[in-house]
DNA sequence: ATTGATATTGATAATGATTATCAATATACT
DNA sequence: AGTATATTGATAATCATTATCAATATCAAT
């Protein structure tokens, strides 16, 4: 089952259309790299039809993400980001705090240690987020050897 | 040191100086529970002083951040919300999706396991940001023993 | 294919949270 | 006290997002 035939589904669980606008901005969307905002998803897709309002963008990222299509990233201020979420597995984010390069990873430890703070405290799992923050290692070697 | 001192210090430090508004929301802030929005404590600081305007916390609550009087707390969606931040260890959230209890904890285990991602990538920490959703005890009973 | 009920669209106004602007005032050195 | 300047309150501006609404597109049933 590929992206559009998920949202296929989706549209006709619950008496919902596929438009051409609709079927446009998903595979805009699919072909561009992940953590994507709904204005960068609105200039992509306006290059293709610039008939398409930044309004229906907005809309669908958010109709996509409730089926399961998108999801949202964990941002830290600014813009809400996407990024895609069929057939890509859950992961982490690693963010350097000088220039900005987001490493994905996961880490079974962590999601075993979580696992345990769910069961700690009586709580049934649903999700999270987690973002770590720190120097890459071009920034930290240009932090602690500095031109001076 | 308590938190006035280290406001105190911070602004010496800086050429700024300390108002007797700066002043009142600091102490308005201590007062609250945490994760208070700017919009919140507006309100409780109009109530001791109702010439202060919403600009001025506004502005007191991140120059309070900057001082590490304060922090952001993790949110989902919504206006920004602040904690104590001074002689209070880093934590992480643990909210129920239903009812937006949250629990703060701290987990060895996980702390360990993100030294190790860092390691393992070549950053250098400088923080990180966690909330883990799911539904709390309470929650979880009514979800699976509805009233129907 | 035509119809009809209704979901969708684009344009734009509205919202909510936050920041910028600016003249008047308060503060802290001397 | 005097002076340079940081701060303030009021308000306008901004940014991301959502609501409104009349016109249009879609889809299931004929």
């Amino acid at each position: 089952m590929d992206e559009r035939q998920v949202l296929e589904h989706y549209l006709k669980e619950r008496g919902l259309k596929m438009t051409k606008a609709r079927l446009l901005i998903l595979e805009a969307f699919l072909g561009m790299e992940s953590h994507v905002t709904a204005e960068r998803l609105y200039e992509a897709v306006h290059k293709l039809d610039d008939g398409i309002g930044q309004a229906t963008v907005f809309r669908n990222i958010r109709l996509f993400t409730d089926a399961g299509l998108a999801r949202e990233a964990c941002r830290d201020d600014g813009p809400r980001q996407y990024e895609h979420a069929w057939r890509h597995a859950h992961h982490d984010h690693l963010s350097c705090i000088q220039c900005g390069a987001v490493i994905e990873f996961v880490d079974g430890a962590i999601e075993t240690a979580q696992q345990a703070v769910y069961k700690k405290y009586g709580y049934v799992p649903s999700g999270h987020r987690m973002e770590l923050f720190g120097l890459c290692p071009d920034c930290a070697a240009r932090h602690n050897s500095p031109q001076t």
